[in-house]
DNA sequence: AACTATTTATAAGA
DNA sequence: TTCTTATAAATAGTT
């Protein structure tokens, strides 16, 4: 991009290809901050050199939250695809607020298997989720009767 | 960037960050297929805007296998560090148990957010659901007392 | 969506 | 490899 154009093409010379592979890796993982940053986005990067060397970036929590969240995405797509209904009106609210509460419920678990995260944790954040377990089991409890319930006889509205 | 900085902060007219967003993903993702080609790089990118709408670039076959790359590489780089101290040793199969709790508790929050998503929860799911979030709510319980001891006094053990 | 004045990224050279 | 610099590219504000 500068000092003469490039062209879009794999650049043979190693040691060229290697020097243009650092620029451009970090200009790149700049981008990406700043868009995250400037437009309130989640982002999430990876590269794999030609050598097989791993680079990564998630602007926000970690990589692997990033790809549960990119899973489910691609399920409600096609979900969506499949429905095409009115119910989707509040999924993007319900969605934000989903993330908070595996955000919440991931530091949890990382307690519960023994790291020591649990400084991270403010009481705030521990009566939080106190309170969501409370009111989960509960829901579970009630599902797990209605699922026994399919399980055993009527599964007409099952879909 | 032009006509002016750009200060590296969320840009509060919804407007402008709309635009930015448009203008800057875009950016975003032409250059790292350039890098992909010039570099023979592999390249995933997941964007999630602010409103959860997702959009991604796979520059070799599809997210998929390049997530499935991904933690490939993880789990060596962590057995890598498995094999120099041994109180890693058992931090992958950690990891991957931890991965499955997660996953099942997604699907118990978006049951408890009321998706129809219950259909896909077999019962024994929701038992080892339920056995979670008892064992879990006592270990918060724990924390919440200890955590409670540390900003009222006694924090001489804290980072 | 198109236009530019500027800023930013970077290819080549030191 | 890191720094420099001429130039290409990206883009913020405008129309």
């Amino acid at each position: 991009m500068a000092r003469g154009k490039v062209q879009m093409r794999r650049i043979e010379n190693p040691v060229h290809r290697q020097v243009t592979f650092c620029k451009r890796r970090a200009g790149l993982l700049k981008k990406a901050r700043e868009l995250s940053v400037l437009c309130d986005a989640e982002i999430g990067i990876i590269i794999f050199s030609t050598h097989g060397k791993l680079y990564e970036l998630a602007t926000k929590g970690n990589m692997q939250s990033l790809i549960e969240r990119y899973k489910n995405s691609c399920a409600e797509t096609q979900a969506e695809g499949a429905e095409t209904n009115q119910t989707q009106e509040t999924t993007v609210q319900e969605i934000s607020k989903m993330k908070q509460e595996i955000d919440l419920l991931q530091k949890g678990l990382k307690y519960m298997f023994g790291e020591r995260t649990m400084g991270h944790m403010t009481l705030d954040e521990l009566q939080s989720l106190e309170k969501y377990l409370e009111t989960w089991m509960n829901h579970t409890r009630a599902a797990k009767v209605t699922n026994a319930n399919h399980v055993h006889g009527n599964s007409s509205t099952e879909e």
